[in-house]
DNA sequence: TATCGGGCCTCACGCCGCGTGAGGGTCAAG
DNA sequence: CTTGACCCTCACGCGGCGTGAGGCCCGATA
């Protein structure tokens, strides 16, 4: 036995690699991986070393790597080390975005799972024999739909009383551009506006509003896109910075 | 006065929700948000209801949700709940996916290190007997492997006295926010910064730290993957922009 | 030897979420 | 009437192939 001459056509390769005929022709196609010959008949034909590095190719991919970056990884252009750890840092700000995704989505899916549950009820008649006390142990437990009641009483009653209401949004809306303000010039203490933001919160419950059941509305604040939209429309990262502030402000009056 | 119109062209409805132009044709074209009217001039306007409409649909855009999803979705088609436990069941796959291939790379990263180390092993031993300027202009003709040496007997130091270094490390960190936060802002000259940290080099070192060392370190920092990695990992542009300013800022105490 | 089935080849469009022009109409202000 | 800032409709491009269409080549069989 001579030799064995040891060249593969695209089919022999692309099932032994167990990827698509199609791929080996892209990779070709943008100079990824070439072929060893071409055949008289125009067929592609590969050797050891290119099955080789088509395994090396294959292994990047599976770290999500750009073709282009595998290219130039394999062409040896630059630091390798650097490359792999650039890839390496992409990939970890990658999943830390996804982790926030999936925070995000939990915390709405929680929220519509407690609306709908309310939508049981009848959200216009709440609490009404229920103690004070009883009925802020709900809203802390409960904050996301207990806080969907909220709204929903806050425009019942916008419908109700819509002139005395003028009054009221436009003293949210001075409060809110104060807050504004003071994110914008970097204040680091906002203690003020934030009281004057609870007592006005309080005023439209048509009761109190303590700190826990506060942290409670920042967290509805982060997890309502209704708010989240309206207030990063103010300024770009204040619907970010708002519920920061207003949870070190609950902790601060807690005790 | 006759009932406020309130009607956005898709510039205006643009601007408020900070996305493109482009993207409000886009989702009119697949359907996902269209316009309430079409003006006589064959302008595209949008009222109240489709701006609430575009804030859900960017709120789930931002979960990495396909634009089909979000319109099924908002459309009512199907469970919500299950659509959004579909999706981020999807996520949490992708983001297992993400971990693995981190692993996968740290392996890799350390595999080439480990072949590499054998090289590097030589230049651990330059320092004893040496002069203080003689290393010097050795740190600066060979900044990599040097600063290699460095990072080790940085390294064994960390582990001689841990609880002291916390403190460093987190003061590092201090800098390195405020660093990142003049290169977002677009300040010009972060010198003070760049004077901490020169300061906080310097008493990493044991010794001084003069204009070409740093400027050496700022080339250390381009070269090296390590740094690029964390640097990145900080902003995007980050580990370009830092050397650059550190040089400049050599160039400057230099004479 | 003609045929058949299974390779192989080269185009070339489609997917997704827009970015980025090109080429032209519309609108309010000077 | 002009200017400049809007608005409109195409239409290509990106990445990494999938998925045909249409046609040549090769070995085995009738």
């Amino acid at each position: 036995m001579g030799p064995r001459i040891e060249e593969y056509t695209v089919g022999q390769l692309a099932r032994a690699a167990r990827i698509s005929v199609r791929t080996l022709h892209h990779y070709d196609a943008i100079g990824l991986l070439k072929p060893a010959h071409i055949g008289a008949n125009g067929y592609r034909l590969y050797a050891r070393a290119e099955a080789e590095r088509l395994q090396e190719i294959l292994f990047y991919r599976a770290t999500g790597m750009d073709l282009s970056q595998i290219g130039a990884l394999l062409d040896g252009e630059g630091d390798r080390i650097a490359r792999l750890t650039a890839h390496r840092a992409r990939l970890a700000a990658e999943a830390d975005a996804l982790d926030q995704m999936i925070a995000t989505l939990d915390r709405t899916i929680a929220d519509i799972k407690g609306a709908s549950a309310m939508a049981l009820e009848d959200l216009y008649t709440p609490f009404p024999a229920e103690t004070q006390a009883d009925h802020e142990a709900w809203l802390i437990d409960t904050y996301g739909p207990g806080m969907a009641a909220e709204i929903a009483r806050a425009k019942a009653r916008l419908d109700a009383a819509p002139e005395g209401m003028d009054a009221h949004l436009q003293a949210l809306r001075e409060i809110e551009g104060a807050l504004v303000e003071a994110y914008r010039s970097g204040l680091a203490d906002p203690g003020d506006l934030l009281e004057r933001h609870r007592a006005w919160v309080a005023e439209m419950w048509g009761r109190d509003c303590p700190p826990e059941a506060y942290a409670g509305l920042a967290q509805l604040y982060r997890s309502h896109p209704d708010f989240v939209g309206r207030y990063e429309a103010l300024a770009e990262g204040f619907s970010v910075w708002l519920p920061d502030v207003m949870e070190a402000y609950a902790a601060s009056r807690e005790g």
